[in-house]
RNA sequence: UCCUCAGUAGCUCAAUGGCAGAGCGUGCGGCUGUUAACCGCAAUGUUGUUGGUUCGAGUCCAACCUGAGGAGCCA
């Protein structure tokens, strides 16, 4: 449940940490509970932490015992070639058999389980089964195969914690059962030794688990590997090093956690838009110059060429909804900006609806319908995992259609009063402001925390949005754009806009720009050949996952985040 | 690119310019329905790098390296 958690270090809150929240209450972080004196991150004091504890099955594990152990193992082979066997009961024989059952039931396997004491062989019937779905086999035999998480020995008694990938519960092995030799195996274990294990399922209030209430009482169980020395212990660990080892913090329960809430907000995403009539299309991925004209890209050598990894997919979608009417790009983009914030990666998912035949409030009321689907599907199918995470729902609850709409003109008059409001004069500072400014991070931040779910923002000023978008009718400084910002400090999760639709005056935005007339072109080509109004938005996957889960750092929703120092593993 | 902060044992962190420490982890032993168990004993260091100040530097100074947070930019 704790390894490794990012920030559950006994650290002092420091000063520049504690000059940081201040400045950021009611912002990012704030995960509620167990965060030590309540500071937040880094607010975990050493007087919290109770000394002297000692747990976890490495602490049995040296290399006489690993000697002892293989020496066992290979007595052990050369006991079977020879048709004896050892004392205790050994999983001989494993075979799943997979069974025509009704949908979704895990497959049947028999298991041959030889005493060696009694010299009788037994035929025991067990079902395989995914750890998540343990409570609809409480008194039955069950098979998990899976990793050790974490064990605890009492005496005769020793209790494993055991995660398949699927969920985590508590294996509990009892010596006069087991017979001293398996029981040993078992208690030696090193954390993250792989290993299969059979018993019956019991409900039990003091079991924890996901989902907790459920521990199998072990009757036979196999070792494939006993592991050792797994770096990522059950304590604090810095980011650096959890970074470092990225590839086994991901088995830790906060980042499973995490990872199953992507997965199903990328699957509430398609689900829905597939349900809406969009389709699904590609866009590429290398392009020739800069989409938007304003970020930093990664550049590419295309063959003889210059090339750039794709910031957005919009303008290729907007020639595809002419072709397919609603559609819908789901993949990675990449932005070069050196940008060292929780909120930034180098690489992200971004999923880009465009529509044919959409203005503005027809974009506005899809998104919100889109937000509210995404966070109730969430709410509904992760329960186990938000729980987990401690992420306190009631929030999340509040995410339903419709959102409140601001225009920019209200919205920057509701931080100048904010603003005057303040009796903190680096506050005062960071939400200064002035008409045709863009919002910064500080802004987005007091705005949302005057409503209780995401806020609309629409009508930009022209200047500091992209050059493709529509002007305001009789406002030309302003355009047809909407952000979407998600509460709790989050940001923006979605940026959309109205696109232009006229020929003449897409083609003085892009002069005004001073982009590369002749790449944009075939762009100009759509509002040339049956333009129509039109409109689109793209959602940020790892923003809406961050706020979703409530993480305090963007990079814990991606397995493999790449950030502006990190690019292994 | 700019601002702030950090780098000491495997990990997380202490250490007025004066013998480099603790907790966890690890090893050995004890105990036992545990939930980051507990009790006892033991081992563990090129203090990020280079140079400087000083009788003496983990500590002060300079440069550099690495990382973190923030600004800008954005999803």
């Amino acid at each position: 449940m704790r390894h490794g958690d990012e920030g559950r270090r006994g650290r002092r809150c420091r000063p520049e940490r504690r000059g940081w929240l201040r400045r950021r209450r009611g912002g990012w972080l704030r995960r509620g509970r167990g965060r030590g004196r309540g500071e937040g991150i880094g607010g975990g004091g050493r007087g919290r932490r109770r000394a002297g504890r000692c747990r976890d099955g490495r602490s049995y594990c040296n290399n006489r015992h690993r000697r002892r152990l293989r020496a066992a193992g290979s007595q052990r082979e050369a006991d079977e070639k020879q048709g004896e066997g050892d004392v205790g009961f050994h999983i001989r024989h494993y075979t799943a058999v997979s069974l025509p059952l009704m949908d979704a039931m895990p497959p049947l396997s028999l298991f041959l389980v030889y005493s060696r004491e009694t010299s009788t062989t037994e035929t025991t019937m067990t079902t395989l089964i995914p750890i998540e779905r343990i409570a609809a086999h409480v008194g039955e035999r069950v098979t998990v195969r899976g990793w050790l998480q974490d064990s605890t020995p009492k005496g005769k008694l020793l209790f494993m914690r055991l995660r398949d990938g699927t969920g985590m519960t508590q294996a509990v092995a009892y010596r006069p059962e087991l017979g001293d030799e398996l029981f040993e195996q078992l208690k030696r274990l090193g954390q993250e030794s792989s290993l299969i294990v059979s018993g019956t399922v019991k409900a039990n209030d003091r079991a924890p688990g996901v989902p907790r209430g459920y521990e199998i009482a072990v009757e036979a169980a196999e070792v494939l590997q006993d592991a050792q020395d797994y770096p990522i212990t059950p304590k604090d660990h810095g980011v650096e090093f959890l970074m470092d080892n990225r590839h086994l913090w991901l088995r830790s329960s906060r980042q499973w956690a995490i990872m199953r809430v992507r997965a199903t907000v990328k699957r509430a995403i398609i689900d829905f838009l597939d349900g809406r009539g969009f389709v699904n299309i590609d866009t590429p991925i290398i392009t020739p110059s800069a989409a938007e004209g304003t970020s930093t890209l990664f550049e590419v050598a295309y063959f003889e060429e210059k090339a750039y990894l794709a910031q957005t997919g919009q303008l290729y979608n907007e020639a595809n909804i002419m072709a397919l009417n609603k559609v819908y790009c789901f993949g990675p983009t990449f932005r070069a900006e050196k940008s060292k914030t929780r909120r930034h990666l180098a690489e992200f998912w971004m999923v880009e609806p465009e529509i044919a035949f959409c203005d503005l409030e027809e974009l506005m009321r899809l998104e919100e319908e889109f937000v509210s689907a995404i966070v109730g599907r969430t709410l509904a199918e992760r329960a186990n995992e938000l729980e987990l995470l401690e992420r306190d729902v009631t929030p999340l609850q509040n995410v339903v259609a419709p959102f409140p709409r601001i225009s920019y003109d209200e919205a920057v008059q509701r931080v100048l009063a904010i603003r005057e409001a303040t009796d903190d004069p680096e506050l005062r500072d960071e939400l200064a402001i002035e008409w045709g400014d863009d919002f910064g991070s500080p802004h987005e931040t007091e705005l949302t925390k005057q409503f209780d779910r995401p806020v609309f923002v629409y009508g930009y000023p022209t200047q500091v949005k992209a050059f493709y978008m529509e002007p305001w009718p009789g406002r030309p400084e302003v355009c047809k754009s909407v952000d979407l910002l998600a509460p709790e400090g989050y940001g923006e999760i979605i940026g959309g806009s109205e696109r232009m639709s006229d020929p003449d005056v897409l083609l003085a935005a892009i002069r005004r720009h001073e982009l590369p007339e002749a790449n944009y072109q075939w762009y100009i080509d759509l509002r040339r050949f049956g333009s129509v109004p039109h409109s689109g938005f793209g959602l940020g996957l790892e923003r809406t996952v961050a706020w979703i889960c409530g993480l305090e750092h963007i990079r814990m929703t991606s397995p493999f985040p790449r950030t502006l120092n990190r690019l292994t593993p």
